[in-house]
DNA sequence: ATCTGTGAACGCTTTCACAGCA
DNA sequence: TGCTGTGAAAGCGTTCACAGAT
């Protein structure tokens, strides 16, 4: 992964221009989601419209998503559950289990090591690594944890691509940086802490105050908004001046 | 929060058309962390280049996400830090801290309740919930933990605003309907479900298998890319058939 | 000379509205 | 008739490039 070294026209294996937009990608787990719920509660067949309600979002949002994917609905009739649900899993990648290791093992690392919806979404942990020696010889969530020191031998073992670290800020990019090394391409940060890594590999932060802070300015406004009503008598039309 | 019933002009409190994009808005929080590994670095003063590097976004995004909030830098020399971290802070909502209410006080919400950079960046959790009577009275990172009807109680007492929400999937809804119910207006959700509110209550949602399915389309893509490369000997400037 | 603040251009995303197929 | 698939339009967000302040 050079950079930009002169438009390799290197078009993808199924078929045409396989471009599918960014934003899309991120909705199609959320598609995931839905269809697998509806087909546990026994429904085969779907039009856009349930989907979409189902999924939280607009159906005409839906269909264009799905657009870039193929045809796969049937005009006048919809979309048959399964079938979607399958093509839209293959897009992912997650018709197979993408092996990965978890490093950090404190409260959040132990939440993590024990989520369930982990391994029936198309994922499956490998390893949990952790640098303190008094959480080393542990079990978690049926894993033993291991030193950090261990990342590269397990890495290569089970040929791991995606690593999460749930570690403390401080050690975040070191983390990342011993990831990279051995080759992971895909990181989850969970970490408080912006990380540098070299073109061509993915990073994905969550953080939970940084969610927070973006509902905190929402309720300020909120709040002001009441006030500013409050004290302005409402005027439809809103005067000039 | 009637739907739009006629453009109620009001404007808010402090200045001019206070209308931060929402892209924005969820950078905030970020330039407001890196202000603060700088100040406590001991740096006074830094540029919008020093600034965007920190915080992981490229210079010209930097200075036209401040320049909504205002002008708070110096032409020629840069911006104050600390200066800069307040007016941040002060728009965020976070020069007080907002009272929280977490429900669901499992693996996941056992981390976040012990999380700390919570109080720091401007949250105090006032209460933890839980329906199951195992975990009440239970006492977790310091807080006892109540039953899940204490929670309108609760709310009154602290004026919450912000709710989070880390139960299984299937509770998820009935937990949010009760606490919009209640009035919380702003909720995090954790629970991979697609939560139904009203018009005027905000909700964001953070989802561990949606973050590494995104991942794994990237892993997908980066391997059929490799495979596609190999096959087809690289030809600089892509020949047109 | 230097670095911010910002109009204007560009590109991506969403929404609209309807052609096309069952 | 009913619902998908999709061009075209509208709306946002990012980047460019430079005017303007110190």
């Amino acid at each position: 992964m050079r950079l930009e070294s002169g438009a390799v026209s290197a078009r993808s294996s199924t078929d045409a221009s396989r471009v599918i937009p960014e934003a899309t990608v991120a909705r199609l787990p959320v598609y995931l989601r839905a269809l697998t719920a509806l087909a546990d509660s026994g429904i085969r067949t779907c039009s856009s419209e349930d989907l979409a309600s189902a999924a939280g979002v607009n159906s005409a949002k839906l269909r264009k998503d799905l657009s870039y994917l193929g045809s796969y609905g049937t005009r006048g009739v919809g979309y048959d559950v399964d079938y979607l649900r399958y093509q839209i899993a293959r897009e992912i990648g997650v018709t197979q289990d993408w092996p990965v290791v978890i490093v950090g093992i404190g409260n959040l690392g132990h939440a993590l090591a024990n989520f369930s919806g982990f391994r029936s979404r198309g994922f499956r942990i490998v390893a949990l690594l952790d640098a303190d020696p008094e959480l080393v010889g542990q079990t978690v969530a049926g894993v033993q944890v291991q030193p950090f020191d261990a990342l590269e031998e397990t890495v290569r073992t089970h040929d791991v691509a995606i690593g999460v670290i749930a570690t403390p800020a401080v050690a975040a990019q070191d983390v990342a940086d011993r990831m990279v090394a051995i080759g992971i391409t895909s990181i989850l940060n969970f970490a408080p802490s912006v990380l540098a890594v070299p073109e061509g590999v993915d990073v994905r932060k969550v953080d939970l105050s940084i969610e927070l802070q973006i509902l905190a300015y929402h309720e300020q406004r909120k709040a002001n908004d009441a006030v500013a009503a409050a004290a302005v008598p409402v005027t439809v039309d809103g005067g000039a001046s």
